[in-house]
Formats: C-alpha cells, sequence, structure tokens
DNA sequence: ATTGTTTACTAAATCGCTTTTCCAGAGATT
DNA sequence: AATCTCTGGAAAAGCGATTTAGTAAACAAT
C-alpha cells in the first residue's frame, strides 16, 4: 500500500522536525478543558499582536482529527486513540505518538467539544443555581465552587431564580437540556429528582439521591445565644429569614431548641421575619422598626443575616439606641464588610467558600463514580466572630417599655 | 409506497388526537434554550413525585429527533425543518406541522445540545471572565449581564482569573475551545483579539473589535469633586484603585483634570493606592493609615470604591478623627450596603446593572447582526449620591499637621 | 399530450469525534 | 509447516441533529 510508503516518508520528515517540546498533558481521559492545557509559550499577554495573530490564525481553520489524521497519514482513529491516552493505544509506539503529539501541538489541536460531548454524553459542564448571583451569600458559594470546578476542568453555567418558583423549576431542566453533568443548587429549595447528580448548599429537603451541603445549626444558634446569655441578656430579639430563604426554618427551631436549653423564654413579640427578597439592609431595617414599634423590651438582637444586621443597627441608632450599650446585635454569614461596620459586627461565620468547593468536590465525586455510596448530608461547622455590637446587658436587662410579668 | 398508507392511517389518528395544546412557542431558528420552552403544565414544585416523574421518565430515554419522525412515519428532515420553522418548511401543509408538534410536545422531545451546536457552530453560549465572581462589582455587572442573556436563550460561563495574568490569557481560550458564541470581560484589562465578539465592562484599551462599557468617568470626578469644592475642602486625599484594576488609570486621570479645571492643586503626599487583591476593607484601611502616617493635612477623602471607603472610615475613627466633621469621604460604586453604613455613604454610582446588561445586550447584537457597524464604546453616566459621610470642611481647611507652605 | 409549477416530502451529506471490531504481517512456538 | 500471539493500525458505526439538493405526484397551462 502506498501509505506504508507515505509513512516511512513521514518518518524522515519527522526527525528533521522533531522538536522535544512535548504535547500539552492532558487528562486521563478528556483533555478538552485542563488548565494551560494549550499555553501559547511565549507570548506577552501584553502584545495585542501576538494575541491577534494566535487567535486570528487559530479561529480561521480550527484543526479537525480528521484533517491531523491525514497530514500524519494516519487514521483519525489512531489519533484520536493516542491523543486520549486510551489503553488500546498501548501497542502504538512511541515513536508514532511522539509523531501526533509533535503534530497536534504544531497544528494547536484542539479536539471539537461539542462532537465530543455528543460522543460520549459527558458536557464537563455544571450548572448552578442560586437566588440572585449578586447576593454575596450566593456569591461567596459561587466563588468557592468555581474554584474546585475549573481547577478539574469543569466549566459551569450560572442561573439566578430570583424566588421565582416557576424558575425554580424552568432552570433545572434548561440546564439538563444543556446536558449538564451535574446540579449545584445554593440555598434554593429542592424537590425533583433528577437523572443527574444534585448537591444543594444549605439545602434542607431530603430528596432521595441529593447531597446536601449544611451548616451546623445547632451549633451556630448555640454560639450566638450562649454569647448573649453570658453577657447577661435575657430579652433577645429574632430577625427570622424569609419565607423563602432554605435555612430560615432550620435556624429558627434550632433557636428554639438551644434557648429552651438555657432557659430563655422567647417572646413571640419580639420575633420578626425579614420580607421581600432585595439583598438590601432594608430588609433588616424595616424589621427592627416594627420590633420597636411594638414596644417590646429588648437587649439584644439575633438577626438572620449581616446584611439585614446592618439594617438593624441603623433603625436602632434612629431610636437613639445605642449598639451594643443598650442593645447587643449578632449577625450572622461574617461577610467581608462586617468586620468594617462601624461598630464592628458580632456575627456566626459561615464558611461559604469552604461549602462552595465541598459540594463541587462531592459532585464530581458522584459523578465519576457513580457507584459509591453517597451520603446525604455534609456539615460544616460555624464559628462565633465576637466583635463590638455585643456587650453586658444593660442594668434591669431591658432598654424601654413596660416590663413583662 | 407503504408510507403514503401509513400517512393516511396517522391522519386519522391524528384527527382523534388532535388537542388544540400547541407545542411550545420556539425562537425563530433555534428552540432550545427559550424560557419556559417546555414546561410541563401543572406540575406543582411541592409536589416531589411529579417532578421525579416526570424527568426520571424523560431522561432514561430522551427522545430523538429520528425516533419521533419514525413514530411520524416522516423523515428528520422533514420534522427538523417544521420543528425549526425553516421556510423550506413553508409547502408543508398545516395538518402536518400540527402532527409533528403535537407528537414532539406528546413525547417532550427536546433536540439534543450538542448536535445541534456541532451542526450550527453555535452554542447560545457565551462566556463571562471577571476578576473574582464573588466581588460586589462584577457580581452586579454579572447581574445584568444574567438578565439579558437568559432572557435571549443564552446561557453563560463564568470564570475568575483573581488577577492572575496566566488566567487571563487562559480563560479566554477555554471559552473558545468549548465554542462560545462571544465574551464580556468584567474589569479586566484586555489584549487578545480573538474570533467571536467581545464586549468589556470598563475596558480601556482600544483592540479593534471589541466594545468597551465605560463609564463617563470625567462626569464621575466632576461630580465628585465639585460636590467636595463647594463644600469648602481643598486639601483632598486619595486613594486610587490596585493597578491591575482596569478603571484605575482613567479614573486618575479625570480626576487630576477636573482638579486643575477647578484649580484644586493635588498634593501627590495626598494620594495612595489599594494593594493587594482582597475584596475586603482592609486595602482601604491600609491605605488611610498611610494617608494618616505621613502626617499631611486633609479635610476629604475621595476613595476609589465603596469597600475601601468602609475602611478608610474605620482608620479615620481610629485616629480619633470624625467623620464627616473632621474628613469628609467620598465612595464609589454605591454598593447596597453603602447606604447602611454609620454614617451612611456618600458615593458615585455606577449603574453596574444597567452596564453589564448592556454589555450583554451589544454582545448579542453583535453576535446575531455580524455585518452591523460596531461603536467601540458606550458611555453611562454616574450619579452623585450624597449620604452623611460629607459635610462642610472644618476652619481652617485640615485637621491636622503642620500647614503647607 | 406535453411541459411547467407547486406541493409535500425525502435522501444523503455533513458536523468532528469515539470506540469497538477487525485485520494483516511479524515473530514465536509446537 | 501450521498455529498462536503480538504489533500496529484501519474501518466503520455511530452520537443527533441540520440542510441542500432532489423527486415523485398532482395540478395547471400550453
Amino acid at each position: 500500500m502506498s501509505i506504508a510508503e507515505k509513512k516511512a516518508e513521514n518518518k524522515v520528515e519527522k526527525k528533521a522536525e522533531n522538536k522535544p517540546d512535548r504535547y500539552p498533558r492532558l487528562p486521563p481521559r478528556f483533555p478538552c478543558a485542563r488548565l494551560r492545557s494549550v499555553t501559547t509559550k511565549k507570548s506577552k499577554p501584553g502584545s495585542a499582536k501576538s494575541g491577534s495573530d494566535a487567535t486570528g490564525h487559530a479561529a480561521r481553520k480550527p484543526m479537525s482529527l480528521k484533517k491531523l489524521a491525514e497530514h500524519l497519514d494516519l487514521s483519525p482513529a489512531t489519533v484520536s486513540l493516542v491523543i486520549n491516552r486510551s489503553s488500546v493505544a498501548d501497542s502504538i509506539p512511541q515513536d508514532t505518538k511522539d509523531r501526533i503529539f509533535a503534530a497536534a501541538r504544531k497544528f494547536k489541536y484542539r479536539p471539537n467539544f461539542f462532537a465530543r460531548s455528543l460522543r460520549t454524553q459527558r458536557s464537563f459542564t455544571i450548572g448552578v443555581i442560586v437566588p440572585e448571583v449578586s447576593d454575596g451569600y450566593s456569591a461567596s458559594v459561587m466563588s468557592g465552587v468555581e474554584d474546585y470546578l475549573l481547577q478539574e476542568g469543569y466549566f459551569y453555567f450560572v442561573a439566578s431564580h430570583r424566588h421565582r418558583a416557576d424558575l425554580i423549576d424552568e432552570y433545572p431542566r434548561m440546564f439538563l437540556e444543556r446536558s449538564v453533568d451535574g446540579l449545584i443548587a445554593v440555598d434554593t429549595p429542592w424537590h425533583l429528582n433528577l437523572s443527574v447528580p444534585v448537591v444543594t448548599v444549605s439545602g434542607h429537603n431530603d430528596v432521595k439521591g441529593v447531597t446536601n451541603i449544611v451548616l451546623n445549626h445547632q451549633r451556630a444558634a448555640e454560639l450566638a445565644l450562649k454569647h448573649l446569655f453570658h453577657l447577661g441578656h435575657r430579652q433577645i430579639a429574632f430577625i427570622k429569614g424569609q419565607e423563602f430563604s432554605s435555612d430560615t426554618e432550620v435556624r429558627w427551631s434550632n433557636i428554639e431548641r438551644v434557648a429552651e436549653h438555657l432557659g430563655l423564654t422567647i417572646d413571640p413579640r419580639l420575633v420578626t421575619q425579614l420580607e421581600g427578597d432585595s439583598p438590601s439592609p432594608q430588609l433588616g431595617y424595616m424589621a427592627t422598626k416594627m420590633l420597636l414599634a411594638s414596644g417590646e423590651a429588648f437587649s439584644a438582637l439575633f438577626s438572620f443575616n449581616d446584611i439585614s444586621a446592618m439594617g438593624a443597627i441603623r433603625a436602632l441608632r434612629e431610636a437613639s439606641l445605642h449598639v451594643p450599650e443598650d442593645v447587643s446585635v449578632v449577625g450572622f454569614d461574617d461577610i467581608q464588610s462586617a468586620a468594617f461596620q462601624n461598630p464592628a459586627l458580632t456575627t456566626v461565620r459561615q464558611p461559604l467558600r469552604e461549602m462552595g468547593r465541598a459540594a463541587a468536590e462531592i459532585l464530581l465525586k458522584r459523578i465519576n463514580r457513580p457507584g459509591s455510596e453517597l451520603h446525604d448530608k455534609h456539615t460544616v461547622e460555624p464559628q462565633l466572630v465576637i466583635r463590638e455590637t455585643t456587650g453586658p446587658a444593660p442594668n434591669g436587662r431591658r432598654v424601654k417599655g413596660k416590663q413583662r410579668r
């Protein structure tokens, strides 16, 4: 056959151009998306020209497997097998492999993602659904998710449902249509039992097949309430999370339980709830206004999150109450700016980034080892960060209003 | 032919099952990703079972075009043409079309995304590159981007480069490998000239083929400086943005220009810069410490963003300086919590969400009408939000330290 | 009766890759 | 000499669509 002859030619050629630079390292089975997979070696980021040329050229005629094989006088099958480091290619001499890698590198060959995904039924993409990207909570979690995902060669889609029930239903379907390999739902009520692995962050519904990453809420409640209790606070007000927030219920029931253990009675008149889905402190401000309007006395306030605590503090100040002299305030989350509030916010820290990372890690594990037994819960620990918004309860343990009982 | 016979049969069948519910509306050419495209009609979100069944079933055997065609006794070509509302299908009787839509609906047919993208070379996906997802600036912009994108049936990938030059180079390439239809770069220096449309938000490099969405920085500088000037401030300190932040330079040069117009001289000793890429107020705190350590007098401080302004205020307070009595502070961005600082922050608002939306809109326009002339700049207007951190300059126009000149 | 024109579809060629199956030749073994 | 086992690779069947270039049948017009 003429192929044999041509191959001989090629071998000569090959020796001439046999540069020692190897084909970029690829992951075991799926080269596409790894970091640094095909770095152009010395293009200075500063030089617009090099970028322009490099990509302009590559984009004009993206090398296909077939053309590459043709050029090498090999079949596409062989090239594919070698490039994917299939064990079937074990019998192929290093020589040939080197030629293949060299050519791939030379022509900047990159497998077409769609073709590949079409064949393999894998997208190396996962879907992340959050209430709102620009919300600090979701964003922190996503940051952790991304961290792990990109490192593992996965990309992710994001969709914000903004608490619209129809979207909470719709987006997962759309993700599925796009053939994501898995889903992460952040702070989103979850009911669906999908055909791909799902991990939630702060999801509390027990749906079979989904893993929930959750905070140890009992511990969180203990940290906050014991802290206040030891400072002498007995009349404690609470701002619960919004109805739709998936942590609201669990958090609250744990607070109730811990309060009982401590012998603290929770006055229902000192409990309010955030209403509305704005990510601004406004909601906490409103809730606190209501608390104050009720005329009930309280010396401490435990708010659902830091953002609402900020609003609460403003409301207190407007009522001429000093924090923490008159009222102590404890937030939740420990967002970046908590430490820089005036006064700096005492808060219960959630390791949001770590939770995101864990979610991604567990998800990929489930995707890649479908057999492994799945734990339906992964718990992380909160941490109390004491700053300036909490202090000893004022004498008489209340700030104003009539004394109860 | 037997096909004709079978068709006749089918027509009878059709009349029997001809429900008036139409196949979900599809976009002109590409049905896949539109919102609400295939909503299951009355599955209550609350019912786990319905979700489970619906998707469990659909996932088991996703209907393919071929099988659908087979079932209809038509060729895949016909079905495809009809479903995509191709004009070639104009000659097909409404009757048949209805049958097709009905069947598609009945079997929940959804075209395989990869197969389709493979053929059409379009992914209906765009890549968004940001410094860091969990940074408020990026997140707000992304929120706007997402808004428009999802509404138009596009999805997006996110990647955070965290200011690593190699990633700034790498991620766009990875996006390209994934065949995104376009790219949005947020607050990221941009040099590449890619084969797909690119829009930057706050990018200031003139790369041909990329559209920059930018703030009117001259106006922003005017708003802030005139405000301070009219309050009597003459010794104004500045915190510039980080070296790597793409707005830093433009913002600063505009401040210089406007200051000159106003007859304000900027004392180089009153200019510091944020260092490090933490998204916390810490950076502004450090910068202000240095400002204070220099011993130079100033009665106002214009900070690069709200986050750093928070840190600055804390540093000032620690130095026993009152805001705004001793020093007025102006931030930038108007993030959600700015209004809830204590005191509430005066700041220059950037319409970040709108900028993101505009970026997405312009990008899609360029993707879908490649011919249209492209404007390389789209400017949006800032707005001064006066709150509590600015006030009249103290007598003598300085707070402490030796008087200059 | 022949020639257009519609009408209503279909065949078949991709898109670019993966992967199983097969196969020819070389060397080793019986 | 016949059989076996490696080696080194090729063929081909998909994956699930899109889309161009037809084509048979029906009808109309000349």
